[in-house]
DNA sequence: CGAAGATGCGAACACTGTACGCAGGCCGGA
DNA sequence: TCCGGCCTGCGTACAGTGTTCGCATCTTCG
């Protein structure tokens, strides 16, 4: 917004036409691209989420305009789309190897976690736009899960992958809501898990195991995130096993 | 809208203030209360998806001005909020049954699933929210879950729980947001993924695997989905039991 | 009857995503 | 060298959003 406004004044462009008033493009400022409009989206969503990420502000961002964007993206869902698929290329997934399948799809999962807890935005996008991205990192990964689910003697992959990333993505998507709650706040986890005890005990009054679990506050909230995913994680691919015949 | 206009019209208020002008409730419409916008609102949701739900909207299909709903909901956050606990109702968790908890477990999360996919804005919404609602039917909900699993004898029925209700989530978004893609084609599910189909043969190119689940269109799309969900809920019941030690 | 509080709402504000059409730079052909 | 067509950027504008404010009215109680 700043650089915009700066371009505009130090050029005399916008509502004065004129000769002198030329529009030079910096030579450093690598030009509007696709490829430059959806790196500086990710990073906007990753720095103030979903809600804080306009056209306007990345533009301005950019040094562009707002609508200067729609050159290079057809509307906000698809940059959104291109970003999903942009930060999906982080996630890593083992080589198959029939060996250890269970440890490279358990690996497989806990990356994808990672990337979804790093783009806190992620996982409700994938929620709310579902797994028919048809992008191409999408489409590499669950290949390569295939892979492995094949190289591990599965006779339905697809079947396999199927759970497995049900079970990733409602973690995630819970998790990242948590985080994001919590950044918000301002506070640390374990402060905002403080203050959000006594709320939490009201609602819980008159249910027991509810109760229970409110008792007392989690020491380390962050480690007790990582333990309830292995847990589950471990139950899902546990139950994999023994569909295969273990 | 139309029911807001013509009682502007009828009755003459608005502009011009007059003694005549007086406002007069028509006694058959119930009033504007939290209850009503709630139930409206998640009517609305139903029927048109979650970004065709304005205050304005809503107010006008209650016969009232957008800002009055402010004085029964603090924002539109916690309207939300309010209508993903009203659906919440709907799902139906069996009593605790200790001999059979895996039919229970099964039949609940099958309910849970049911609900989602008649509201699809459900899902992406405990998404974007999180778990942390703390509205009295995910409470009761939540206890109810806990019960069941605490008689089947698991020592920490909230990992069980958080295990099994991420497997349920993780699914039903996807499956809701794929249901909401095909209900903005205004196309049959069987011939949106037919109308898909080269596209995502195209993306699938080439990926050995994922060719071969292109290969065929599906002849019975919902049933595939019913499948998909019943096989990946066995797999985590299965895998929960055998943590229980069956 | 009259005061106090609750309720509805019109107008306004600061935003949003996006369509349109103009202006300027870039590039191939005469 | 000039010229025409294309690609790119963007100012303006439009319809819509959530929400605030202050006024008008209704309801209730003393």
């Amino acid at each position: 917004m700043t650089a915009k406004t700066s371009r505009n004044e130090s050029q005399g462009r916008g509502s004065i036409p004129s000769v002198w008033a030329r529009r030079r493009r910096e030579p450093d400022q690598p030009a509007l691209s696709r490829a430059a409009i959806v790196r500086e989206a990710v990073v906007m969503l990753d720095a103030d989420g979903i809600e804080a990420l306009s056209m306007r502000k990345l533009g301005a961002r950019l040094n562009a305009g707002a609508t200067s964007l729609y050159r290079h993206v057809a509307t906000k869902d698809e940059l959104l789309e291109l970003a999903v698929d942009e930060v999906l290329a982080e996630v890593v997934v083992p080589a198959a190897d029939a060996a250890d399948w269970r440890a490279a799809v358990t690996e497989a999962a806990g990356s994808f976690r990672a990337t979804a807890l790093r783009h806190p935005w992620l996982a409700p996008m994938l929620g709310q736009a579902g797994l028919a991205y048809l992008g191409p990192n999408l489409m590499a990964f669950s290949e390569r899960l295939a892979d492995l689910f094949a190289a591990a003697g599965f006779p339905e992959p697809s079947r396999a992958i199927d759970t497995l990333l049900a079970y990733a993505i409602g973690m995630s998507v819970s998790e990242a809501a948590w985080l994001t709650m919590v950044a918000r706040s301002g506070e640390s986890e374990a402060d905002f898990v403080a203050r959000l005890m006594p709320t939490a005990r009201e609602a819980a009054a008159d249910h027991r195991h509810l109760a229970d679990s409110y008792a007392a506050p989690p020491p380390d909230p962050a480690g007790l995130r990582d333990d309830k995913f292995a847990y589950g994680l471990d139950i899902v691919v546990e139950g994999l096993a023994r569909r295969l015949g273990g």
